[in-house]
DNA sequence: GAGTTTGAAACT
DNA sequence: CAGTTTCAAACTC
């Protein structure tokens, strides 16, 4: 192992003999050194990747001519920084505003100073949804329309979570705006352009998504790719401690370099692109739950694409209830590809790409060929399913047992009602549905955009998560007036009279939630906490064994999972990931099986996890080191049970009494009598990105030549 | 796959 | 707001 000479001097100087260098202890002494050899892959790839792209990028001669170059990275990251706080765009704007934090929170439950960079991106997001995108004042524009969508929005800061980006027209015109502009234009440091709204159009990208969790530490870059895939962004963070460029999608590897630095990167953007929108069939009208998407750089792996995303689990469970999704989402066209998020390790800095909530169900081309091209190292919420291979995926689709992404049969309601799934998930009608007289498709945009007003005009909530999870009795039982419900249906409660709140016919039940006080039902069995007067009525809240495991049965036969029991002692409600250094530590799901997301998790995503303060701290995320010895770790970090908006995760029964989860065969419970009673049917997105899945998806990024992120670190 | 059941959504 | 109807998912056979 040679080293460049400046590296031997920074070591042992020129005293150190040949010999000495070709020893073992040298070797070893010149990959602790803190400067990274020149030849080390992984910094070189880093290094180079990011400085050829930063100068291609911030040199552009026709981008923006408002935007200078910039000629570093370092100041570009600040500068950007800066320019988001101080321009007349929306980020900025936002920025300024407290309402534009709450969905990055999640993502900085401590509030660091990377501030402005989340806020930016959301404030992008929101700037997607804008109708007016030009308008200087988009937050206000933005901030209306998402009131329109969620009332919730008015409530205060810390309550805004809709990025709900119901506007067809905002994500055309955000695709226009993509393409319009040059790449390097999007890429030349403006803030805004960078974090363009995902098109949501069919065969258009998927939006990515750029987290910036601003620690100090680790920065992270969620990246919801859509089932193109292939796609890496440019990420100017705001903190000045790490002002990275992130880029994510796919390695910045040799060739896009060469691309890239031959000032041909554009085409190759475009060309992947165009490949890629042939997978693209499903689009949504529910977006990115995360913050915001940026102007996606194409990323061509050097190696063989992998046939399969490494480990593409899928979130099933998704698709039903997407509507969750579009009270935090944002932008993204394709809410569905949400569920797979990869980490890869960066020296300090730690991206976690969050490669498309991808439609487990995703019967759909777009979902085999996002799985094909993606390269991202995906966190597989569902761990179970190792690598899903698009045969998997069409057959997870097909089958009744957690088929999130269903897609809907409706026949005179031309999927314009809240009857329809697909509708009420905020996404458009696809080829796997089987509707008649759709109209719930991009060609009647229009007339799905004012139906969807129309609906929530006459119930401001309707298209709000149906459940909301929380650790809070309170919460569910509608006592917290001031924590905006994730679900005004749940708050509404049930009014199952004959299912016992023990069939998918219960919403509550389905939600992997205990009816509250609000519900009406009628002998509530409810295996996720019974209404209060049925608690009293019966054991008392508790339910006798044999009655527990009929209840569970039930809750297994109607696909309704919890989450992993032991997870709960593991959870840390804030914040959820064990700090890492820096490294993601990642939770690792059992190997056997992950907790079995179910038609909930959309709603629970809703409701907690791209809202919740707490749901995710990416930045207290560490690298896992090992899955293996994670395997029997469950999710560790949940969504925060107390955000008002609810976590995904339930510790207890509404009415804090006793829940008994579902047996779990899969293994998502299997020790569900250990512990205390953990309901975690659906899995929140992210969180579930961080589960076994995860870490299995970072080693096996680093394992692969493609990982989803690469983390790109500035040089000395 | 067809028919039934169920409860939410929509309507009056 | 309450009652009824409509609807499509969930369920059963």
């Amino acid at each position: 192992m040679e080293m460049d000479t400046p590296e031997r001097s920074k070591v042992g100087g020129a005293s150190l003999s040949n010999k000495f260098e070709d020893s073992p202890v040298f070797s070893f002494i010149n990959s602790l050194s803190p400067i990274q050899p020149v030849k080390s892959t992984y910094a070189t790839s880093s290094v180079q990747a990011y400085q050829p792209l930063s100068f291609s990028i911030f040199t552009s001669p026709h981008a923006n001519p408002q935007k200078a170059p910039r000629p570093q990275l370092r100041d570009d990251i600040s500068e950007a920084a800066a320019t988001d706080t101080g321009s007349n765009n929306g980020c900025s704007e936002n920025s300024a505003q407290p309402n534009a934090q709450t969905a990055l929170t999640v993502f900085e439950p401590t509030k660091i100073n990377s501030e402005s960079s989340t806020q930016c991106l959301l404030n992008e997001a929101d700037k997607c949804t804008d109708f007016d995108a030009g308008s200087p004042d988009h937050n206000t524009t933005c901030r209306t329309f998402k009131t329109n969508f969620r009332p919730e929005t008015n409530e205060g800061p810390s309550q805004r979570k809709n990025l709900f980006a119901s506007e067809s027209a905002t994500s055309l015109e955000c695709k226009d705006e993509v393409i319009d502009n040059d790449w390097d234009y999007l890429l030349a440091g403006n803030p805004d352009d960078l974090l363009i709204c995902d098109p949501s159009t069919e065969g258009e990208e998927g939006s990515d998504t750029l987290v910036d969790g601003g620690a100090d530490t680790c920065q992270f870059l969620i990246n919801n790719t859509q089932p193109s895939g292939v796609e890496s962004h440019l990420h100017l963070g705001t903190t000045n401690q790490s002002p990275d460029v992130l880029v994510s999608g796919t390695a910045l590897n040799g060739k896009i370099l060469e691309k890239v630095q031959g000032g041909d990167l554009s085409s190759i953007v475009h060309k992947e692109e165009s490949q890629q929108q042939r997978g693209m069939r499903r689009r949504c009208l529910v977006f990115d739950p995360s913050v915001s998407v940026t102007s996606r750089v194409k990323m061509i792996s050097d190696g063989p694409k992998p046939r399969k995303a490494p480990a593409m689990p899928t979130l099933p469970g998704i698709g039903l209830h997407l509507n969750s999704l579009t009270a935090v989402s944002t932008v993204s066209k394709d809410l569905l590809n949400v569920g797979n998020m990869s980490v890869h390790k960066s020296q300090t800095k730690v991206l976690v790409a969050c490669n498309s909530l991808e439609c487990p169900t995703g019967t759909s081309e777009e979902t085999s060929l996002m799985v094909e091209e993606s390269s991202l190292a995906i966190v597989p919420i569902d761990a179970v399913e190792p690598h899903n291979s698009p045969k998997k995926r069409r057959r997870k689709a097909d089958s009744s047992d957690g088929d999130a992404c269903k897609r809907c049969s409706c026949k005179k309601s031309k999927c314009l009602k809240l009857y329809c799934e697909c509708f009420a998930a905020g996404v458009y009608c696809s080829e796997p549905c089987a509707c008649q007289g759709c109209f719930n498709k991009p060609i009647h945009e229009e007339t799905v955009l004012s139906t969807r007003k129309q609906i929530e005009f006459r119930n401001p909530l309707a298209f709000a998560p149906k459940v909301i999870r929380t650790s809070d009795p309170g919460l569910e039982l509608g006592e917290d007036s001031n924590n905006t419900p994730a679900s005004a249906r749940h708050k509404r409660g049930c009014n199952c009279k004959k299912s016992n709140c023990l069939k998918k016919y219960c919403e509550c039940f389905q939600g992997g939630v205990g009816c509250s006080a609000s519900c009406r039902c009628e002998s509530c069995k409810n295996t996720f906490g019974r209404r209060e007067e049925f608690v009293h009525e019966g054991e008392g809240g508790n339910v006798g064994d044999k009655e527990e495991e009929d209840l569970e049965d039930s809750q297994e036969k109607a696909g309704v999972k919890n989450f992993d029991p032991h997870a709960v002692d593991l959870i840390p409600i804030t914040p959820p990931f064990e700090t890492c250094g820096t490294l993601v530590k990642l939770p690792c799901y059992s190997s056997a099986k992950p907790p079995k997301p179910t038609y909930t998790l959309p709603t629970v995503i809703s409701s907690g996890l791209y809202t919740s303060r707490h749901l995710i701290n990416l930045k207290d995320l560490t690298t896992p080191t090992s899955c293996g010895e994670n395997e029997d770790t469950p999710a560790r970090y949940l969504i925060n049970n107390d955000s008002p908006h609810g976590g995904v995760t339930k510790t207890s029964s509404p009415n804090g009494k006793r829940v008994s989860p579902p047996h779990s065969s899969t293994g998502a419970s299997p020790n569900r009598k250990g512990g205390r009673k953990l309901i975690l049917k659906s899995i929140p997105s992210f969180p579930s990105l961080a589960g076994d899945g995860f870490n299995d998806c970072f080693a096996n990024n680093h394992k692969s030549s493609s990982f989803s992120a690469t983390s790109i670190t500035r040089g000395p």
